[in-house]
DNA sequence: GCAATATAAGTGTATATACACCTTAAGACA
DNA sequence: TGTCTTAAGGTGTATATACACTTATATTGC
């Protein structure tokens, strides 16, 4: 695959936008596939899995972590919240509002995790190792294009 | 970026379904911004560069090249519809919807090039070119992993 | 020719995404 | 202390995504 088509123009075949969606389409298919005896979509996991390590937490705060914009991620909290799995309440500050995991969330997030491993196996296992970090390294690298600065994974 | 953490567990944090998902916001908001003054969208420029060189064609059929599912194909195509972009016509085959530009539609996506050749070019040289099809090519790879047998670019 | 099957497409519903705009609360400072 | 600015968060609106289900048409086998 090369940026150029054959005259030397760009190709829009080659376009880093639509080759990194359909590839989170293709992945976040498979991935919700292995999610699914778990009631949890890869987005929602993803979001426990984040919020976890670092809770309470305020909105602003994960949406950074998660790379998210902050209203898509005050959204994305909704069904979690209506199922029980994470809770807001007021901080200090009384302007954020700090996200934590209830103990259906923990629970949830843990009976989980072997899920989301088969599924990351899977990719893993028939993408080769060695490779899958490349690729993780190299889009890494092309998040620091758009957000200098920011400390991605 | 390591697929396993320091006890060599499996580390949520590496998900390759979460890190495709933050970097292709993060790039389609890049593109979004680039693409803005001509009133289309990453994913509507790429359906119609996409559909350009194919028309007519049926929805299941660009579907598949967008590697999108079909019923979000259909969604997508209302607004492009709405306004006068595409035409959707009944095929010999009665059930195939056809898809075309219309005038308007090869006037806009003409317009639309030069700015999202801006876009891909502000990744391709800041990312260096090399790692770029690079990146492109794991992509495939890692489509091709969920979806073998397709032509991925 | 007709019943069974396969193919093409749309709808209902729910989540995911983000820009523009608004509200509220905290901090700064004359 | 009262105003100005900044920070945190939500809402309105529109697009993007896909599964389960339905409808309509074509094809196949007899």
């Amino acid at each position: 695959m090369s940026t150029r088509n054959e005259t030397g123009q760009r190709d829009p075949a080659a376009c880093a936008c639509l080759n990194l969606r359909k590839t989170a389409r293709v992945v976040t298919q498979a991935y919700d596939a292995h999610l699914r005896p778990t009631g949890l979509r890869a987005t929602q996991f993803s979001l426990l899995a984040t919020l976890a390590p670092r809770q309470p937490v305020g909105v602003t705060q994960l949406a950074e972590k998660l790379v998210m914009d902050r209203t898509t991620l005050t959204r994305n909290l909704r069904p979690l919240e209506k199922r029980g799995l994470i809770r807001m309440a007021a901080g200090a500050d009384s302007r954020v509002h700090e996200i934590s995991l209830t103990e259906e969330g923990r629970a949830a997030l843990q009976a989980a995790i072997p899920y989301w491993e088969n599924a990351q196996n899977s990719i893993a296992e028939r993408l080769a190792e060695p490779r899958l970090d490349r690729l993780l390294t190299d889009l890494a690298a092309a998040r620091e294009v758009f957000r200098p600065g920011y400390r991605h994974g």
